[in-house]
DNA sequence: ATAAACCTTAGAGTATGGTTTAAGGTCAAG
DNA sequence: CTTGACCTTAAACCATACTCTAAGGTTTAT
């Protein structure tokens, strides 16, 4: 399978794919005598393993961990791959109260503001962030 | 006011301010003879009203645009605001419902490892990122 | 007087995850 | 045999929001 067949067949970008082997995650099985990249049906498999872990939000590192124990199952334990997994889990939860915090305070600004075409000498928006805690 | 002086009233480093400055948030209201910075304390304001409106998620871009009512209140209507607000809030919201998503497949990948210190040959974490859907 | 603390600038570096460009080599169809 | 599709590389560029560095000038306290 060359580049382009599987761009086609994971859906990442050959630019992408070209991105991920010179940072480690996904090296092309061969390379034909016109240095073309070859890739291998197991090639593709971790192409989608790449997918679908940048899918449940692990980064190219975490991604690049979580591939070395994919690779090399027996040298690796449970407990490895369930740590990586609790990190992240910890890091969207936390970022998820972030935004829920944001949310809130837009939404408060949101609704006490009459967004009409008056002008804005007295916008509720604006006094807030003027004059908030 | 000098620089440090408003690093400390703000909360904004030195460092940050002259970047605020140089990308049009802050202009110090003077310069003195030795070309130091000298803030007002409408400066000081103006700074915490960044500082407020970055806390509410708004990037430096929008926290521009809502300044430029802020300082010309009378030339601009609430709709503007509102329609600022009403976007990030938006935004927001939709990155919460992506990080629910992925929350949830992570809570289960979690939830389905022992995370014990056995090979990783059949862990569900590794195995759900191989053969997902 | 001299040292510490503070100020100035332009420009480079950091982090992430790519995208694009330039300049060119290879392959398959008509 | 040429045209277009596909492949190669290194390196620059994008966006965001800083953060740091180098090299130097100023102020203040002792
Ligand atoms: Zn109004
Ligand atoms: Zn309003
Ligand atoms: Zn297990
Ligand atoms: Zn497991």
């Amino acid at each position: 399978m060359k580049i382009g067949d599987l761009e086609k067949q994971s859906g990442i970008s050959a630019h992408t794919l070209r991105y991920y082997e010179k940072s480690g995650l996904l090296k092309p099985s061969k390379r034909g005598d016109n240095n073309y990249r070859h890739y291998s049906n197991e090639d593709l498999i971790t192409a989608k393993f790449i997918k679908r872990s940048k899918a449940c939000g692990f980064s190219l590192a975490e991604t690049s961990s979580l591939l070395a124990i994919k690779t090399d199952k027996s040298q690796h334990v449970c407990a490895e791959a369930k740590a990586i997994t609790h990190n992240k889990l910890q890091e969207i939860e936390e970022q998820i109260q972030r935004l829920e915090q944001m949310k809130e305070t837009l939404s408060k600004l949101h609704h006490y503001c009459c967004g009409g075409q008056e002008s804005a000498e007295f916008c509720s928006i604006i006094s807030a962030l003027e004059e908030g805690e």
